[in-house]
DNA sequence: AATCGCGCCTGACGGC
DNA sequence: TGCCGTCAGGCGCGAT
């Protein structure tokens, strides 16, 4: 699933084809998406010119003079870039046209993802305005994590995946970074010490640059073709259940916490 | 305010 | 071979 990293490199790759282009028009194929695909998006789109573009969490935004179109990826969302218009296939959902004819095609399979025409005033928008800090900023730092989680019973895996303390974080990524800091994910948020809490921010920060260094977990859109990211081979715990403990050898244990699959090593994270 | 768990959705996979 | 149940999970939302 696309994660943070994903959509960094996503966003870093997606800006030679779009950035500064006008969009000629818009199609879409397959409006069921999380939120059906709003019928004025196409009118609202045809003629902008894409000024920025920008990741917020797992959101990427197309910035254009009169508004922003919002995108997220959900389970199995891709952006594709087409060097010219082909025809849709299974899955296809949405395209945007460039003038230049280069098309951005949104693809989505189990249709968690979403697209949508938000304005100009991004930060008051219902889905962006509860995100926390972006985990990369020094906005969000050990005394900002230690402050947050006090009065938290929650379990540290799940807090660190809500998006109001801190954007982006899915599974893949709490359960290495996890793993990274020693810390057992089953522990409540505010048990742990304020040297615990500074060491599993510089573990989440240190996983999620890491991991766009080496372009991501789970996409490379850039030439189209899908492929497994290189840092898919620098899991340590991530559906490794049963198989052995870079560091101590022991089984890495699976449980279901919350509806949500935990992999941990019981010897070194406590 | 914080926590819990549901529902959305398709495809892969395993058992019979 | 085919059918059916289970699992995968982001995240908004309603219930408690």
């Amino acid at each position: 699933m696309p994660e943070l990293p994903e959509i960094e490199i996503l966003c870093a790759g997606i800006k030679p084809y779009a950035l500064g282009n006008v969009i000629s028009k818009c199609a879409v194929y397959n409006n069921s998406l999380r939120w059906p695909i709003s019928p004025e998006l196409i009118g609202l789109l045809q003629g902008q010119t894409i000024k920025t573009i920008s990741r917020r969490g797992k959101y990427l935004l197309f910035n254009c003079d009169t508004g922003c179109l919002l995108i997220h990826l959900g389970m199995t969302g891709t952006l594709r870039v087409l060097p010219h218009f082909t025809m849709p296939g299974k899955h296809d959902h949405f395209d945007i046209i460039f003038n230049n004819q280069i098309t951005v095609r949104f693809n989505d399979v189990r249709r968690f993802g979403s697209v949508q025409w938000i304005g100009l005033n991004l930060q008051k928008h219902k889905l962006l305005s509860d995100l926390g800090p972006e985990p990369l900023t020094n906005n969000f730092n050990g005394l900002y994590f230690y402050t947050k989680s006090r009065t938290r019973k929650v379990i540290v895996k799940q807090f660190i995946m809500d998006h109001k303390i801190v954007a982006g974080i899915g599974n893949i990524y709490a359960n290495e970074a996890l793993f990274l800091a020693g810390i057992q994910p089953k522990i409540p948020v505010g048990q742990l010490s304020k040297n615990r809490c500074r060491r599993l921010v510089e573990s989440i920060k240190s996983i999620l640059s890491s991991s766009i260094i080496v372009g991501g977990t789970m996409l490379d859109f850039r030439d189209g073709n899908e492929r497994v990211g290189a840092f898919t081979k620098h899991l340590r715990v991530y559906k490794r259940n049963g198989e052995p403990c870079h560091i101590c050898g022991s089984a890495i244990k699976y449980e279901r916490i919350g509806m949500r699959s935990i992999y941990y090593c019981e010897n070194c994270q406590r």
